[in-house]
DNA sequence: TGTACATCAGTGAACGCGCGTTCACTGATGTAC
DNA sequence: TGTACATCAGTGAACGCGCGTTCACTGATGTAC
């Protein structure tokens, strides 16, 4: 919990900084506790301004969760595209899925909270349409560097698919099960390879 | 929200009834909203009793919740094990996926609680190890019946696999991703036959 | 059979707490003249 | 160049609320004699 007891009030003109470090804060409260640490007094202190602060970037405590979602799932986007060169399509595929499953460990409190809050859509629908639209929106970003991956695979003869958004989609079940459930359930006895299987069977890869 | 207006007090050596009706209660409210929505006053408010009644039963808030999640995972295991009589093991393993993926859906609140509660396993584990090991154990008994399911199709040739515990794991992470990502984004294009081709996939089904 | 009494199954009032949010304000700083 | 002033980037105090939990209690009911 590193936080800022010397805050030096922004220049004038700056002010929208503190958007950011609000974003930064929160993010950080997610990871240390759980969605229900994030309130909007402790994003104060943890930032280290007041309360009402807040209230000139965010409308009230959903805008800075949802703000955080957002840039999370930039994120996820981003880090599956930065997986490098290969020459083997397979080989691409895997480090794809390889970065969705080390973000999700890494960041357990962000992935939860991509999936988690969006869990409710049904309910968001009927209370922010717009915001539940948005994330799924974002969430497609993420979607389709997997599905362009499957669909190289396909193209290259590495798979035996014939559907690329069809395996795709069972390809992300997948993942976000394997996400999911090894951190949820660390008692359970895993088998080894459990990933290369499950992403092998998924991806309909050959070998 | 059919909250008991006139409750009438048990009988003398019958006070242990209300010990279930506040689990049912804390269910309904489970169900009904989120994890969340079940405060001790609003499951008192729900069953019809005063607050301070719920700590002849229970020793705090949690306890609540811990027994809700323990009895919904020995309903999972019964709806597991009640899927009827199959003479092609294929489709009794197919009938028991379909039975896991029903209980989710039709009950979202239980399923999320307990792989939701058990996500922060490794913090629960250090503040109530009893608890999250008990948890554990309840799963076991639920993933046992996937588990024998499989064991049964790879001994009558009718699954390539070869490792049933291996398996019958990965189907289990499928089954996951299945049930919560179809509830948590419904917007998404989910492709038709997902479902078969998951499990057929996973579980290495012939044909 | 009648009655005193222990016990059971709760109730009602109160506590301190942290929360989201509102309101009136303050002091530094850049800008117009 | 000096200075009045508008604006920016916040602060401090206060509000009402629901929460978990504690405490002393109450009234019905079964039981012992």
């Amino acid at each position: 919990m590193a936080a800022a007891k010397e805050r030096v009030r922004n220049k004038r003109g700056e002010g929208a900084q503190l958007r950011d470090d609000i974003i930064g804060g929160a993010t950080r409260l997610l990871e240390a506790g759980t969605e229900q640490s994030v309130t909007l007094r402790a994003v104060a202190r943890e930032v280290g301004i007041s309360a009402p602060a807040i209230y000139q970037h965010f409308a009230d405590r959903d805008a800075i969760l949802f703000a955080v979602t957002e840039i999370a799932f930039a994120e996820l986007e981003q880090a599956l595209s930065d997986t490098g060169d290969h020459a083997d399509p397979a080989d691409r595929l895997r480090a794809v899925c390889v970065a969705y499953l080390a973000f999700a460990e890494r960041w357990p409190g962000r992935y939860r909270i991509m999936f988690g809050a969006v869990w409710d859509a049904s309910k968001s629908l009927q209370r922010a349409p717009d915001m539940a639209s948005d994330l799924a929106e974002l969430g497609l970003g993420a979607f389709r560097v997997i599905s362009q991956a499957v669909a190289d695979c396909i193209e290259a003869g590495r798979s035996t698919g014939s559907d690329p958004h069809a395996d795709a989609t069972a390809l992300w079940v997948g993942l976000h099960g394997l996400a999911q459930l090894r951190v949820a359930t660390p008692l359970f006895p895993w088998p080894p390879h459990l990933q290369d299987s499950v992403i092998a069977r998924l991806a309909l890869l050959r070998d």
